[in-house]
DNA sequence: CCTACCTACGTAATGTTATTACATAGGTCA
DNA sequence: TGACCTATGTAATAACATTACGTAGGTAGG
């Protein structure tokens, strides 16, 4: 039993249209795609946004100001390391991967300043293979 | 002879704005406090901004909206690795420091998966020593 | 010299992203 | 039943950023 089944009806509708994008979506894209399912303001978009984020389906791209499906599917056992994004300005798609030598380093900083972390992002913006010719 | 000689009167005014703050400050925080001085609009902001960005003696902070004057001052040295920013969410006073190992992971990843990087951007929030108590 | 061009700058309008404030609907439980 | 909690609906506004257009000053080539 996923997360995914206690979700309320714009909740699902947020998710699975991002889980049916190939890129990520903003906000108010979201909106536009979703006015057909009766949504009509940003914040039904936002509140639904807010509870996927905190629970880890989505991802929101600071550097973008967009949002995805988190690419690891229902299973969240990527304590495998801190997420990273590989941000394509050509095709707009986005890399997934998550390093555990990057967690540790940012953990050792952490502790020997005292910073007591709730929150990492990490974004490349660049060109993917396909488009790098 | 630094880069700072080079910089215009709207520009010189934005970067000492921002080295006087001892935090990131929005573009319409900085709109704001140079009115005294003859800003009446975003885009004298946001112009002086795009040249210091580009030229590396400020940077952005994605997550908050927000820039912040490069700590590392006039000479830019840090080719130690990639700029790390760590951001308190109680004083909003942020750490920048760069790591080595962490440049290399990622530049293991983009030359693995083909992907070139024009831009890295690491940003923690957190509680800062000082206001974890 | 002057004109074509380039860069910086000024101003207005608009576009995009996100939040606040307030009202409504439905379920749960004492 | 009625107090409470969560989700939702709607409107207005705040916060962040860009586009479009016009002006001023310098300078390199004719």
């Amino acid at each position: 039993m996923d997360q995914s089944t206690k979700l309320t009806k714009n909740q699902s509708l947020v998710l699975s249209q991002l889980q049916k994008a190939t890129n990520p979506l903003s906000a108010y894209a979201l909106l536009d795609q979703l006015r057909p399912h009766g949504f009509r303001a940003p914040l039904q978009v936002y509140r639904a946004l807010e509870k996927l984020l905190e629970t880890g389906v989505v991802h929101r791209l600071d550097s973008i100001n967009a949002f995805m499906a988190c690419s690891h599917g229902a299973d969240h056992n990527h304590h495998h390391g801190v997420a990273v994004f590989a941000i394509c300005e050509t095709c707009n798609q986005v890399s997934e991967f998550a390093d555990e030598g990057i967690s540790e380093r940012l953990a050792q900083w952490a502790k020997a300043n005292g910073f007591h972390t709730t929150k990492t992002g990490i974004e490349l913006r660049g060109q993917c293979a396909s488009c790098t010719q």
